[in-house]
DNA sequence: CGATTTGTTGACTAATATCAAACTGTGTGG
DNA sequence: CCACACAGTTTGATATTAGTCAACAAATCG
């Protein structure tokens, strides 16, 4: 059922109607499954799919004109990543995966049906693409105004807000198979920088991130480091 | 006619049909205007209208637990720089102007309405969020890779192109009322160290900004240091 | 015209990057 | 099972970028 991850997923910020639930259910979903590190959709392309993740992780990025690339999001099982290709013709970044991940794809013809004939999944699916671009405004906030320290907490801080609305992070720890340069790429830093700021967190009580778990010792103190509040995620 | 700002700016991304810009000029708009410094809506506020800039500048931008502000995107004429307001209830951000500039409003309920009986003026403004999105990511890569003089160079050829499908920006000059502390709460920079680009930018024949306007001397260059393609704009 | 904001300069400091080497863990083929 | 390769992490030394502070100059405004 891979529709199910979807409407689960579309519930944390919207409600939907039986009748909106039945409809998704009926999309048909093509799965693939790929290994980690694999480039889904390339900067240039044109998008025919959406993609739905199913399991496992992916992040989008692109590559700057020196050669760094700079990860712009991280997607969890539920996220729908490339929901922007419905409306731009060509893609502007890559989409990749993180871990070995499951992928459901939805032709955009079908979705295009589905939002004409049932408008309440237009808007949610509008609004998914909105709250994806306040978290890019936040991430702005990150890279222009915090320390390496207080972008480490708010990304660590985010992720397990957004997994906890979905059932998927612990009390204290939660999946994410994440390397230090990645976490560089995603913080522009360097990765030497990323390894200094880690072990002060480990050696503050923070956190630790070992073998693809990130483990939270106080949260308190995580929330506070990066100055996170969940307002910009708009959850209801 | 202060729909034609509007229909001026929509035609920038997407095609409308002559059902749509008849159906775009007949919403009520409400004009107001505001001296510049001005907060039009404050994050946390409901918004009950969409604006569009009708003229002068915006910019919207958020505070951080730090007191740093981060500047997220400016807007000229034309733009409609809160339209995520229709599906998102509460603002997550500050919308503020620039300059003087006067802003058209539009009652949520009216836009509501409009994109319900005409779907294609739907898809209009959800590309143009994403649109919006897309540039969010490239502020993103801005920051996170681009140099001091890079992401100066990038953000004053991105105001270029997007002025000049708009047809406000001459060949080698445009209007852009902005002081150099605020371009620093853009840039994630120091005050201080904008003014030092900016005299090198000076000093190497790239640019210049003096009262109000931006003069660029070497379009090329600017392009280059900046590292800008105008792909992720998504203009036809 | 004084008052205030904006821009400029120099000296010094702090944050983070770079480079290079060593160390650790893990999986693979012999 | 071992040896090796490889990717990821850790460390130390040094370099670079940009920030801070403080003073002053220039422009703007009422």
């Amino acid at each position: 059922m891979p529709g199910e991850m979807m409407i689960r997923r579309l519930r944390v910020n919207s409600k939907l109607s039986e009748d909106d639930v039945s409809a998704l259910r009926s999309l048909r979903v093509q799965v693939k499954e790929f290994p980690e590190e694999t480039v889904v959709v390339r900067e240039g392309e044109r998008a025919t799919h959406c993609g739905v993740i199913l399991s496992g992780f992916a992040y989008r990025a692109k590559v700057a004109e020196n050669g760094k690339r700079q990860i712009l999001s991280f997607h969890p099982a539920g996220d729908m990543p490339d929901l922007q290709g419905l409306f731009l013709d060509r893609m502007d970044h890559d989409l990749v995966t993180l871990s070995r991940a499951r992928i459901g794809f939805i032709e955009h013809r079908s979705i295009h049906q589905l939002i004409e004939a049932q408008p309440s999944i237009a808007q949610a699916l509008w609004r998914e693409t909105l709250v994806d671009a306040a978290v890019f405004r936040e991430w702005i906030v990150s890279l222009g105004t915090r320390t390496a320290a207080g972008r480490m907490a708010h990304l660590i801080a985010e992720l397990r807000q957004r997994l906890t609305a979905m059932g998927l992070a612990a009390d204290d720890e939660f999946e994410f198979p994440i390397t230090q340069s990645r976490l560089a790429e995603a913080l522009g830093l360097s990765a030497v920088h990323v390894n200094r700021v880690l072990q002060s967190f480990r050696a503050e009580g923070v956190l630790d991130i070992q073998k693809n778990m990130v483990k939270l010792s106080d949260i308190a103190k995580l929330v506070e480091i990066g100055g996170f509040s969940d307002t910009y995620l708009h959850q209801q």
